[in-house]
DNA sequence: TAAAAATACTCCATAGGTATTTTAT
DNA sequence: ATAAAATACCTATGGAGTATTTTTA
């Protein structure tokens, strides 16, 4: 599992399809549709439901979702965090 | 900055040299110094006083392990947070 | 049939390895 | 002199791009 990984699930969860996702992450669609399969591979869960319309999150993507929102987080307060005792 | 830089930063830190933090990481010496200083780079800090005896942090490489802990900790829960509501 | 995901392949950036040098005690 | 970090150079894994195919509503 990597940051950017946990960075296009968010995106994918958040745009509805990976095309969209793409875009936001300044990135073309096949990467993140390998990403997302390898996170789903690694964790032997099904993360969205495809269908023409797009990705939807299934239950187990959608706890997937909250924690990975809050690791990020985490991630991005670290410069913060280094500089000051109570930055995160 | 990647998780793997977060475990090698935790692993110099609680080995007390990088040499020792290789072993532990099962990679060598020289991309474990290059990926600290790529992170200190990155958060444009210090994070440990070098000696002949190895590397001890200073305070705000501190700061830094106590978080990078704590995000590794969450990064290793995602499984069980994916399978289960109350993972993490 | 149209919009989206999935696949095939190619390329390159970067993480890691070996060998060596520098530094400090 | 020794033990550890730093540097130089090379290799290779895997992440990203383009083009294309498959799927489904």
């Amino acid at each position: 599992m990597s940051l950017t990984q946990l960075e296009y699930f968010v995106a994918v969860a958040e745009s509805g399809t990976v095309t969209a996702a793409a875009a936001r992450c300044a990135v073309s669609q096949p990467p993140l549709t390998r990403q997302i399969h390898a996170l789903e591979h690694e964790l032997e869960a099904r993360l969205f439901e495809r269908s023409a319309r797009g990705m939807t999150l299934t239950c187990e993507g959608a706890r997937l979702l909250a924690h990975a929102r809050a690791v990020l987080a985490m991630v991005r307060a670290t410069p913060a965090v280094v500089r000051a005792a109570d930055g995160g």
